[in-house]
Order: C-alpha cells, then sequence, then structure tokens
DNA sequence: AATAGTTAGTGTAGAATATACACTTAGTGT
DNA sequence: ACACTAAGTGTATATTCTACACTAACTATT
C-alpha cells in the first residue's frame, strides 16, 4: 500500500470562503479527456514523516511555508479510487497504479495575500474555488474537502484561528464576515466584537482604513506574542 | 510502507480506568527477554477499510463486536519503531519486517462486563492496565494511548460517552466517579447530576441498589432510541 | 430497639455569560 | 450641505455556571 497526503487549503476572498484547487496533468495521449480538479496532494516519502509531507507537499504545489496544518483524518476505503479517469491518470503518473492508496487528509488556512501567484506556473495550476461551489473532484476529494470544512467549522468556534484566513490588516467587519461565511449564518456585530475583543488575540493598528465611502474602519492585526521591547 | 491500525480499548472498574493491553508472544529463541506489552493493533489487509479494519482486530484480539470505535490519528513518524525489541519481534512475525508501518489509532469504550479477555494470535495475553500506570509499551504505543486518552476526554465532555464504560445498569455516583476519573478532577455532585439529568441520555430504572450498607441508590440506564411499544 | 455509619439525594442565590436590540459617527460623492 | 454607507458603541434580560449543606434510607452493631 502506498500512503500519500491530501491538503485542503482554505482561503478567503472578500466574501467567499475558497479551497486551494489544483488541475490535474493529463494524461498522455487522453488529452480529449476533460481534466479533473483536486486538492493538492501527493505520495509521502518512504523516508519522511506525515507532517512532514504535508508540509513538504503544500509547499511544492503552492510555495506556502509555515502555516496552519492540522492532520485531521485518514481515508483508507479500498475503494476510495474508482472512477475511470482517476485510474487513467494514476496510470500515466504512478509507478504502481494498482496499489491502494491511504490518505491522511490534512488542512490549513492561509492568508491569500500571502499566496503568490506570481509564478505564472503556479497560476495555471492551482486556482481558489468558492467551497460552496466545488465541481466533482478527483477520488474521493470531495468526501476530503467537506470532512475539513466540519472541522474548520469546529476549530473556528473553539480555537478563533480565523485571522489566519485575512490579510496581515483587517477590520473587524471583515473578520465577521468570515465567520458568517464559514458557520453559514448572520451574526450579532456587537455580541461578535465584544466575543472577539475578548479573546484578546487581536491588537488594533495605528491605522484607519482610507478610500472606503462610509466611516472607515479600525484596522487589527493578530497579537503576536510580545517581543522584548 | 504497510497500513496498521492500533486500538485503544478503555474500560472502567470501580475506580480506575484501564486499558487493554496484550502481551506480545515471545520471537523464538529470545526467551530470556522480558516481553512487551502492546495496545491490539495490526495490519491493514489488502481490501480492507480502516474501519473494517479496526473492528476486525479488535473482534479478534477481544472478541467483542459492535462498540463505539472511532478513528483519532494517524502516527507516521519514520522513527516510530525504532527499539531494539520492536525490530526482533516484527522479524519474527512479520513477512516484511523492515517495511515503514503507518498506523492509524482508534480508540473504543468498552464494559468490562460485556468483555471477555480472550487472548489470540501475536497476543499472549490481554489485560487490563491502569491509564495511570502504564509500563513502557511496545513502538510507539505510549504516546498513542497518550493521544486516545486527550481525545476521550474531550469526546467525554462534548458528546457524555462515559456510560459506554459502566455496567448495563449503574448509579450517578458511579457515573460521576467515572468523569472524575477520566478527567483526573473532583466534580460538584449537584451540578453534575443536573448535568447528567439535563441531557436526557439516562433512563431512571425501577430498580435500586441493594445490599449497600447506606442508602441504596436509584439505578440507571442507557436511554436508547425508542422502539415501538 | 436504638444507634452509628455511610452514601444518596435535593435547591438556591450570586456570578458569569449569552442574547437581543437601535442610534450616532465619520467618511465619500453629488 | 446633503445623502449615502458601513463603523462603532451600551444595556437590559435570559441563560448557564458555580458554590455550597442538610436530610433520607439503608446496614451493621450493640
Amino acid at each position: 500500500m502506498d500512503i500519500s497526503v491530501d491538503c485542503v487549503v482554505f482561503g478567503f476572498d472578500d466574501d467567499e470562503l475558497k479551497v486551494l484547487l489544483i488541475e490535474q496533468k493529463q494524461p498522455e495521449g487522453k488529452s480529449a479527456i476533460k481534466p479533473q480538479k483536486a486538492v493538492p496532494g501527493d505520495l509521502v516519502r518512504d523516508d519522511e514523516g506525515l507532517d512532514a509531507a504535508a508540509e513538504r507537499i503544500l509547499n511544492e504545489l503552492t510555495s506556502l511555508e509555515g502555516i496552519y496544518l492540522k492532520q485531521f483524518h485518514a481515508f483508507g476505503d479500498p475503494n476510495r479510487v474508482t472512477g475511470l479517469k482517476d485510474r487513467d491518470w494514476l496510470r500515466s503518473f504512478r509507478t504502481h497504479p494498482e496499489r491502494r492508496v491511504i490518505t491522511v487528509g490534512y488542512y490549513s488556512l492561509v492568508k491569500m495575500d500571502d499566496f503568490n501567484p506570481q509564478a505564472a506556473s503556479f497560476a495555471k495550476k492551482a486556482q481558489w474555488i468558492d467551497v460552496y461551489k466545488i465541481p466533482n473532484l478527483a477520488f474521493d476529494h470531495n468526501e476530503i474537502v467537506g470532512e475539513a470544512l466540519k472541522v474548520l467549522r469546529h476549530e473556528l468556534m473553539a480555537d478563533h484561528i480565523g485571522f489566519e484566513l485575512l490579510p496581515e490588516k483587517f477590520t473587524l467587519s471583515q473578520l465577521q464576515k468570515l465567520y458568517e461565511i464559514i458557520l453559514d449564518k448572520k451574526l450579532d456585530k456587537r455580541n461578535f466584537r465584544k466575543n472577539i475583543l475578548r479573546t484578546d488575540t487581536v491588537t488594533p493598528l495605528e491605522e484607519k482604513q482610507s478610500g472606503v465611502l462610509h466611516k472607515p474602519a479600525q484596522l487589527f492585526s493578530v497579537k503576536r506574542p510580545r517581543k522584548k521591547d
């Protein structure tokens, strides 16, 4: 058997929660077939830990580093891979295409800002897709994304990890919107603010929004552990 | 690579939280070496899902069926297995002893009543060991048990799954003791009872304790989904 | 028959937390 | 200056959490 790692990378963009999907390479000589989208993932190397593999693979495919990255579930159904396209693809790209693969799911949150679409090579391969509009994916990736989303919701409430999805500087309204979209429900503005400020994970900056056609909002950033001043 | 499943089976006995450990069979011709204890686990078969494997292995080693059994983490450190004894053991009992093995941890809760310890396969014997007095185990099983315990604590609070560890009929005091032991802290009696009764997962029986040298306690059982009466 | 010993069983007041709700403010564009 | 828009702010009420102490029911002993 082989082990792979699949990374469900969440990002947030104005008013959509997105997942990073790659477009699979076309198998040789089958160019007529529409390529499938998939979550970035690959086989774990023989001498590599799971967490390390996840980090490596995510890095290879997105050039991101040092990201909140968490194992959430192992998917081991022996019939995980049944699709014809999936089979074709494996035959073209894997040395042992018939081997059963068990995959370990990781999820991660990134600021879309940090994400570097510079590499045209990259932009060709990877794209952000609205979580609520995900097409059919390769293998069992729809299920994997679904599970990741459940975990994300849970962790969002428990650990307030949501800032990870926002740019360096953000307003509380943006943060609230993020929560509303992930949880798929409206939140009360005043209560939300109380809650967030109480957790003390966020610091107001000197700066304010500008160029908006309404009262400019206070900008915040994530509170980092104090360096000595 | 190979995949294995390890099952951390919790049971409860009066005032100790226990884990089911097996004693590994001795490798041939090394009878001087003290055998190691381990959590029941084995390789996943080639055509078998992870959950199915966990159930099968638990069943093979303990003759239990239909147990609350939940995947909690995959352990994939390439240096998971370093001990000399572990190596010896693998050489004796595995067809591919040098292969790297990634293991998926499951945990499960059983009523010790229902359990009839029957060592089989490569287990010399099976025994319940106090969670807080676990010796050095084979492989990375100490870590695995530790993680399982964390998850158990978490799920205990979230989902009130504690009854699984008690006999069919139990008193609220027994249940409270169970919580106290798992969480390793004292709880307030009245508040505890309020909480449990509020969750509505438990029904009082007609029956009371008897033969105790104090006021006999009401017996309860887990509330099962109503069958049609 | 009375007594001592033991755990079962119960309520409430105060603190903390969660919820619901509406108006004023500071900008931009016309 | 006026209209438009989202930012920002406080309070009263309901709910949940916490701390806390006495009486009840049974057994064993004398």
